[in-house]
DNA sequence: TGACAAATGTAAACGGTGTTCACATAATGA
DNA sequence: TCATTATGTGAACACCGTTTACATTTGTCA
């Protein structure tokens, strides 16, 4: 049995307090997180939030960041799975991504928020490079620009079309109160359709 | 010269109030747009909202109906302009619809946020089955299911692609601090890279 | 070891926010 | 005319982000 003495430093409160955002932002939603109610979870004083982060946007600057790097791992490990499966890479990373959005609908919607996050953050866009470089190599690796703010139609025809379904589905009317099963089913469909669009790329 | 006296009523305070929202999500973003400022800008106190609107969300969701039907407009007029000109109506309406993003972003931003709109709203429900349905109609007139929430994979693919890219554009990493020019440019490359989709679409 | 600086957490206070409620004023209609 | 209804007000509530002066712990180096 641990001491119940809580010391008076926490020890990783940074941490913790992104742990908190999760929480609150998973259980009643992104507008539901509160520095005070953040605080109150990791069972410190609101003020001393800010030893941490310079403001509350700085908090979730941090926790976008997080989200960015989970949807590039899980991007990963899809399109590795592909790649091993002998299945369409495109298709994988696509539902990867559309699936992340369903699973964790705060996270998606804390990742592109720019009136919420500092978006000249280091580490946010550290993160947003790494997760387009992704992108690109998900459905194709003839293309070897290193730059990742600078997409060819067809890479950029790519990215929007998941990334504006997965929105549609989260933030719009698109079959609202469907099953996430239907709303994957759907996607599936569409990355489909979007086949010809790459036939003739070499 | 109008008479200086404030009248107790004010008249019309249900549609100020949406106009004092538009000035300062315009100016200062959505995260500005407070019920106390509103009021202030309008001249009336701020409990007096509540006589036209049950809560703050309920006056963001009329301020993001209005949103939708004004991007609605753009698109029905971009598509008879284009009919009339001959061009390409799915181009036209694509470019009008990532082009009100641009111009109107806190519009943008209003329209789809889930959290801050009552999507269960009859009037925000109307809206948004007009914009599907110009949406629909904007690129394949060939469908006639007047279901606006049920979409074809194509119709999806066409929706998804152009919010998508609109949404990137306000929300995201691409092209960031480009100017409008550019960026519509790069819209107009990423519809094009679109079409080899539509074609075997009879 | 001891002392002092740096890091980390706290309590109290500030102005701003959404919202409610009792009340004031104006418009409507019998 | 006068009661009913619609509309606007002022004060109050709890909560919010943030700052400030202060408390406690940890780390460093003589």
């Amino acid at each position: 049995m641990k001491s119940e003495k809580k010391p008076y430093h926490h020890g990783n409160l940074a941490e913790s307090l992104l742990e908190a955002v999760d929480e609150l932002a998973t259980k009643f939603g992104l507008e539901a997180v509160t520095l005070r109610a953040c605080a109150k979870i990791v069972g410190v004083s609101p003020s001393s939030a800010f030893r941490h982060y310079a403001d509350k946007r700085a908090l979730l600057t941090a926790f976008a960041t997080k989200a960015i790097h989970q949807l590039s791992e899980l991007m990963e490990s899809a399109q590795n799975q592909a790649v091993k499966d002998g299945s369409n890479a495109f298709t994988a990373v696509g539902l990867a991504y559309i699936e992340f959005a369903l699973d964790k609908p705060a996270f998606f919607r804390a990742m592109w928020r720019e009136e919420t996050t500092y978006t000249n953050d280091e580490a946010y866009i550290m993160a947003t490079k790494r997760l387009s470089s992704h992108l690109q190599g998900g459905f194709a690796k003839t293309i070897a620009d290193d730059d990742p703010l600078n997409f060819s139609p067809q890479e950029l025809l790519a990215w929007s079309s998941v990334h504006g379904l997965a929105h549609l589905f989260v933030d719009g009317p698109v079959e609202k109160g469907e099953s996430k099963k239907q709303k994957l089913a759907t996607a599936q469909a569409m990355i489909q359709a979007l086949a010809p669009a790459f036939d003739n790329t070499v």
